[in-house]
DNA sequence: AAGTGGTCTAGACCACTAC
DNA sequence: TAGTGGTCTAGACCACTTA
């Protein structure tokens, strides 16, 4: 077995914190691959020469961040978190009878302009900012249920296009993550009513001028920089938006 | 010191989840209150004869669940969810142009009555229970902004009259603290849109028929215990629902 | 200085899974 | 049956707060 250095440091942070950021490192460099069991408890304590206690709140906290999955008896694992719910944290339409399901996209528009003042101070930009503008319609069950339309700054999303939104395997803040190294870690919402317009109502196969639900959001990503504006309307016929995280 | 029986029982339940409810329970018979500091660990472990790190991991749990809040050096402290400065947490309206306000309640109608097949699921409520229905209209800022209809069981609600309701000193919760020992630490809100009535087109002052933001509400005391159904209608115009908690 | 929560140890035994 | 993670013990010492 390779023995690891101590991890032990003379610096003030704890050493199961020292722990866990030496197995994530071990991930980073692709010691485990995702779908992989990580090596026994007592076989990582002793590498890291630590003791159980210690080295389990270090994979505690890893598991707690989805980073880990650990099964009784047969071992813990890295979390494949691809396309998995971990990506549709922030979406939180349910149907009203109270089953769970995701949503799929289907881009309408693409185009690239100008920033609105609304947009350059939801996203915190420049004068002569650009944006892309795209719209999806959002359909569970076949039901055509919300129409976003979503704004992103050129600079932080270089060379985004209808084909890459299109063609993306699973969920947009998963292409923003892999393609720009964009994560969204939060969001801020705000929800109103609104009546739609002539095309959106086309879409959603609702008649015109109708009130619907109207979410207007800001996703940031860390240290708080908004990376995100979306405008969505959604049909609360037969949905609803839950104020806490679902889990589908 | 008060000697706890011991919590050990034959069931398969490990011992720090037995410990994390005999917690809960102590906190909702009000042995501490909140804001009030708990004893400290070593004697905490003592009373339920349990070691310091079974203990620790129960006391974690509640700390994670932010129903205790740990301070190195001070103590344990029964967290503070809705009086003082938290008074206004679960409020979540606010003006658009970003202003906060604190809203001033009006109570308009007060019944006893049986409870409906909703009003028994949502609260979990026996076959001929009954229940307080109460009518508040929200102000801010001088604006009718919402109307709730609130419905809360007659039997964890004895007593309950539109007096002791009109006559409170602060929120609602708070009341329901300390008339009846009633801890809201959690509320559960979806979201959809509705038209209103002639009755309640009224109180808030805008054409009748017109769709409002109604909001559905189970409020939950310690250990997922519902305790309150509400509904409200919320006028958009002027004012917004925002998805995250607001500090006023 | 005394008391609090935070970290850490070096085990033990149990519950579950795979073979 | 062997090996895994889950629970639990009975301490020790450290970091921080308060007086």
């Amino acid at each position: 077995m390779k023995q690891e250095s101590p991890v032990i440091s003379l610096s003030g942070v704890p050493l199961y914190q020292q722990v866990k950021q030496a197995v994530l490192d071990l991930l980073a460099q692709g010691e485990w691959k995702q779908g992989e069991a990580i090596p026994p408890e007592r076989e990582l304590a002793e590498r890291f020469q630590v003791s159980i206690g210690t080295l389990r709140k270090a994979i505690d906290e890893l598991a707690a961040d989805t980073i880990l999955t650990r099964h009784q008896g047969r071992g813990t694992f890295v979390a494949i978190h691809n396309q998995s719910q971990h990506f549709f944290k922030f979406f939180k339409v349910v149907k009203k009878d109270g089953s769970k399901t995701y949503p799929i996209a289907e881009f309408k528009r693409f185009k690239k302009r100008r920033a609105t003042q609304l947009e350059k101070e939801k996203l915190q930009l420049g004068p002569n900012a650009e944006v892309y503008e795209f719209i999806v319609l959002q359909n569970l069950n076949d039901d055509k249920v919300m129409i976003d339309t979503i704004s992103v700054s050129t600079k932080l999303f270089a060379k985004l296009s209808l084909e890459k939104l299109a063609n993306k395997k699973s969920t947009l803040y998963n292409l923003y993550q892999h393609e720009f190294g964009i994560n969204v870690i939060d969001v801020d919402e705000r929800l109103s009513v609104n009546t739609i317009n002539a095309i959106q109502s086309k879409w959603l196969g609702v008649a015109e001028g109708r009130s619907l639900l109207q979410i207007h959001r800001v996703a940031y990503s860390y240290n708080n920089q908004p990376v995100e504006w979306r405008v969505s309307l959604l049909n609360t016929d037969k949905y609803e938006y839950a104020s806490k995280e679902v889990n589908i």
